[in-house]
DNA sequence: ACCCTGACCCAGG
DNA sequence: ACCTGGGCCAGGG
């Protein structure tokens, strides 16, 4: 099988988050090797604005606030996502987001 | 093959 | 409560 780098091992995630839950790019790192940092987990969603298949508006900082919003298509499309889902943004962050925060990899099974 | 750039997070002073 | 430094991957010019 072919040779998995990093972002794809990170969007194999992003694809697991159910919908109306968010985790965080932290998260994400941390489930995935303490050697890799968070922010390398932001590179790969930078990178990922191409791939439809990769629900980028779930993934937010380690204090729930839409560090990314700025790259999705308009300023308040990020929020909108969310929204749509049940998941309630006041001041650009996740409200309850201590409740609606899904660890990655703790749901599966 | 070098240089640049970019959605983070924690520890320490 | 403020600032600083260290860790860190992949794509494009």
């Amino acid at each position: 099988m072919p040779e998995r780098n990093f972002f794809a091992d990170v969007y194999e995630v992003v694809r697991l988050i159910p919908v109306g839950r968010v985790t965080s790019y932290g998260a994400i790192a941390h489930y995935l090797g303490a050697r890799h940092g968070a922010r390398t987990v932001g590179y790969a969603m930078l990178a990922a604005h191409a791939d439809a298949s990769v629900p980028a508006h779930r993934v937010v900082n380690r204090l729930g606030h839409l560090t990314g919003r700025l790259h999705f298509a308009t300023p308040t499309a990020m929020q909108e996502a969310l929204e749509a889902e049940g998941v309630r943004v006041e001041e650009d962050k996740v409200v309850e987001f201590g409740k609606l925060f899904w660890e990655p990899g703790a749901e599966l099974g």
